[in-house]
DNA sequence: CGCCGTTTTGATAAAACTCAATCATCGTGG
DNA sequence: CCACGATGATTGAGTTTTATCAAAACGGCG
């Protein structure tokens, strides 16, 4: 019963190994775990690589709402046994825990810890919902993109090459911009060297000019 | 115990009459249920009127994330006793019912299908959040404003006057855009009689052509 | 080596913001 | 009851921001 104290705990780093019936499964770049209207049968967990959210307008418009990566919990509509209302879609080679909708709901009956694990989960991801709605609409592209760049690199130290597999079309998509804008804005910190890219990797050379670019 | 499935039913005007120790209180247009930053001390729901919730930035700049009406939860931060990460302001006089945290513990404690009605909740607002940002980062000006107006107006009969009161700026606020904005589009749609004001009250004129700005 | 998808860059247009001035509306107090 | 002031709404002109379209450069992979 261990296990469903680990969720409580709120943990991540132990939610992703979670010693039990759940299946490990792996996918490639570009494969999807699951798409906007199925039906919603297993609740996830990214226990390596990264695995964006998306979702799409009837008229093919599409948004990434969160990139998800290690100890994210994704399919939460599971939770409710109906349809997916968002795609999961692997954006690296990545490696995730699947537990079925029946095996999820028998784990709630079982532990009273377990729903209140759950509630803070959601008022964790209430609020980062609202962070990025907030984002959204006041910030302009340069102070988005700054901020994602920051976030993005703020588990590592300073001045260390991060890897960003993201494209510029990807990092429109989570930001509400067009490939041409990143790109503008990327290319003009390179010349001004707040930054460095190489291959898929990232480094903030002067993260100072960077926060100033982002907190207006 | 009836209470506690009226919870668990999800049906926001049954939740509106909960018969027990929740305090209703009354508040003016403008008067603030709580603050960002404040301990997050009661769960409120709203009996009548309209509630904006809004978050701000350092700088000033701010957001109404949701219009509360008549059976919306507000203040879920209590569930997990932090602080509020929102602000609450009554947009007209309202009636609201207050429950206290530690009241709201006890009967979480005392119903099991309650924590069930919470994760319902869950979902529906993370959907709900998760669509403003679909909308936030995808939809231009004329598309929003149309998907709003189209959205407050839907509860009632085709042609009907609807109060609407909120100011410009607040309209402007929920989407993102300029009082100068809202007010130039809404100044082109009574223009070409898709919509008529009075007061503080909204006609839509022709649907069609407001659902047709509206999608795309 | 050549292909394909991504990135960059430029030119132009559209969308939205800013600033500023004027106009309405409504409640208040004389 | 009316003038006043305050707040909100409108409108215009000019500017900034971002999107769009198009073309070229780059980079990895078979």
């Amino acid at each position: 019963m261990r296990h469903l104290s680990i969720f409580a705990n709120l943990q991540p780093e132990r939610l992703v190994n979670i010693p039990f019936r759940p299946i490990v499964t792996k996918y490639k770049a570009g494969e999807a775990l699951y798409f906007q209207g199925a039906t919603a049968n297993a609740l996830f967990t990214v226990r390596s690589g990264i695995v964006k959210i998306t979702k799409s307008l009837a008229d093919g418009r599409s948004h990434i709402l969160y990139l998800q990566s290690k100890g994210s919990l994704l399919g939460w509509d599971s939770f409710v046994e109906e349809t997916y209302s968002q795609n999961a879609i692997a954006v690296t080679d990545c490696e995730v825990c699947r537990l079925p909708e029946h095996e999820l709901n028998e784990l709630r009956r079982s532990d009273l810890e377990l729903d209140n694990a759950i509630l803070h989960r959601w008022v964790d991801s209430m609020r980062k919902a609202e962070n990025k709605m907030l984002e959204l609409s006041i910030k302009k592209g340069p102070e988005k993109l700054a901020t994602l760049i920051l976030d993005w690199c703020a588990p590592y130290p300073p001045g260390t090459w991060v890897d960003l597999p993201l494209t510029r079309g990807e990092l429109g998509e989570t930001l509400g911009l067009t490939v041409e804008t990143i790109s503008r804005f990327l290319a003009d910190w390179r010349k001004r060297h707040l930054i460095s890219e190489q291959h898929h990797q990232i480094r903030i050379d002067n993260i100072e000019a960077l926060e100033e670019i982002a907190r207006r």
